[in-house]
DNA sequence: TTGAATGCAAATGGTTTGCACTGAC
DNA sequence: GTCAGTGCAAACCATTTGCATTCAA
């Protein structure tokens, strides 16, 4: 049996084809780094010739965010991207110029951000950082 | 002449009554340190009696942020709010349970965002950190 | 078999736009 | 008087949902 079905098993979701395949593409995306978006996943099934309805993807792409197998973020520009879950937490730094994400993480940022909500009576729940940038001219 | 007249002239905005009341209702909730949507800057118009349409109050708070008179944020929840732009820059935590709102402002975070882009090769242009909080039990 | 999953199309909700009317200069 | 500004309604776009059909277990 494939790895994507015992994932899904693992989660409690039923194997289905849409779900393996969506998972599949998103594992693929992740080798490579990359966030996708639902319009991307849509247009990678149709690549492959896998016929699934955007709003599978999209009821998929969220079954799989509350079952924390993938991790949504809303960058600028109105739309959703999506990237596999990674036991790391990382932030993002986007290139304004090419859309290049890069992913860090700094663990005095990290724990500034505790601090600064504690002083305020809270506890972080969760956080976003996005650092919009652009490449230094090189001298 | 009232200031928000001159505000407008200054920025290039020709002075008119839509403009002047939406100026007037960010610089209120600006005192309050409130951020406020467009339907929420909408609302309050209605409840002055300032019938102005809510293409508008978009139309013109777009205007307000190309002038950098407002600053726009898009937390998650799909809507942008907006707050008038101020010299000081600041970050936000954002309470999941009532939607309150705190500023912040940390020299140690923001000294390792440069830091951390200057790694790698970049140059930060803009960037957002949202923490979203929950108040923590008193025990 | 049988309830969960899917496809399609229609609905949603925040935001934007086309166009005729209004108003600031 | 003119052209930018406005109101209204229709358009948009990403995302969600209703419902009849299909499918995994």
């Amino acid at each position: 049996m494939a790895i994507e079905s015992q994932e899904l098993k693992k989660v409690g979701l039923k194997v289905t084809l849409p779900r393996v395949k969506i998972l599949q593409i998103m594992e693929t995306a992740a080798t490579e780094g990359k966030h996708l978006s639902a319009e991307d996943v849509y247009k990678a099934l149709m690549e492959v010739g896998d016929d699934v309805g955007l709003a599978t993807v999209y009821r998929v792409l969220t079954q799989f965010e509350q079952a924390n197998l993938v991790t949504r973020h809303n960058f600028e520009g109105g739309h959703s991207v999506f990237e596999l879950t990674r036991e790391d937490h990382h932030d993002h730094m986007v290139c304004t110029e090419t859309g290049e994400v890069v992913e860090f993480f700094d663990e005095v940022i990290e724990q500034r951000q505790h601090e600064l909500a504690e002083q305020h009576g809270f506890e972080i729940v969760d956080h976003s950082m996005v650092l919009y940038v652009r490449r230094k001219e090189k001298k």
